[in-house]
DNA sequence: GTATCTGCAAACCCTTTGCAATAAG
DNA sequence: CTTATTGCAAAGGGTTTGCAGATAC
């Protein structure tokens, strides 16, 4: 019941995050990890935030306000990834790029070439021949990913 | 014309690399590239690799008859990549795994999460996605790749 | 002959890890 | 209290790069 949820004008939107957060703590504790204030920091910071991200960025955003070493990030992720909050989407390089998942449908990215920038785009069809394929070959599929790359419009335009 | 081409017996297939050969001197020309004995040692091995293979692997395999150092392996994947012939496939265990892509039909992947086999199949459906989602976003489409992950038959009989 | 390429070793850079101090439960 | 977690700094490990000698053209 939250005016800002999409309102870009917020700079920081009083996100409603108490039920995600919530299924995070149940997962550490769930899982015999403990609930500290760097994991939650991270978590929160993530879960703010619906793009993409690296670890360098999100290293800087906490710097401001909650300072957490980038060894904990790193130890953090795993966890992240395994309570289904986080995927891992692609290397750029040479370093990896995460997502939240948390909450969120399935969806497949456009990659610019240009702005390495990421677009999101659903597609039905990838479901269908996720099982098609793996009934055809005996396989037990358990994910897929689908990515298309190449000049996003604006770059289109840009380079005319 | 060669009866060997297909056939997995023949430890080294006397199979007819000239077409490729020629494909990828004749990239190197064209850019001012020089045709050194390193570069074609390098790619003679991968067309006579069809399958995944990573620097590693592609060294050792070298080691034994056309010495070639790392460092020369790392800067011919990009001309490779760049002429046509290989592509990058994915990333596991922190290195890229590449393919042989000349000359051979576009196809998507499998990958066990057990074993870490990659298997190969075609469906059609995912060139029409890519064409209407870039139609649908003005995203100008230079390729795509699908993977779906999960247990191979031979790993879910292993482990029932 | 000249400019590119090679091999070697060092540098890079993202990520992981050992360790002592700190904090969760 | 006990054990997990943190931050720091050092180690790891794949990839890149500077440089002097070798080689393609």
């Amino acid at each position: 019941m939250s005016e800002d949820r999409n309102n870009p004008a917020v700079a920081e939107p009083s996100v409603d995050l108490s039920e995600e957060m919530d299924a995070f703590r149940g997962f550490l504790k769930t899982h015999g990890y403990r609930v500290t204030k760097e994991r939650e920091a991270i978590a929160e910071s993530i879960l703010k935030n619906h793009d993409h991200f690296d670890v360098d960025e999100l290293f800087l955003y906490l710097r401001a306000k909650t300072p957490v070493s980038k060894a904990s990030i790193y130890r953090a992720i795993p966890l992240m990834i395994e309570s289904g909050l986080l995927a891992e989407v692609y290397l750029e390089n040479g370093h990896m790029h995460y997502e939240r998942v948390y909450g969120r449908e399935h969806h497949s990215h456009l990659r610019c070439l240009n702005c390495h920038r990421i677009f999101e785009f659903s597609a039905p069809e990838l479901g269908q021949v996720e099982k098609r394929i793996s009934r055809q070959e005996g396989f037990k599929s358990e994910g897929h990913k689908f990515e298309i790359w190449g000049l996003c419009s604006a770059c289109q335009a840009e380079k005319r």
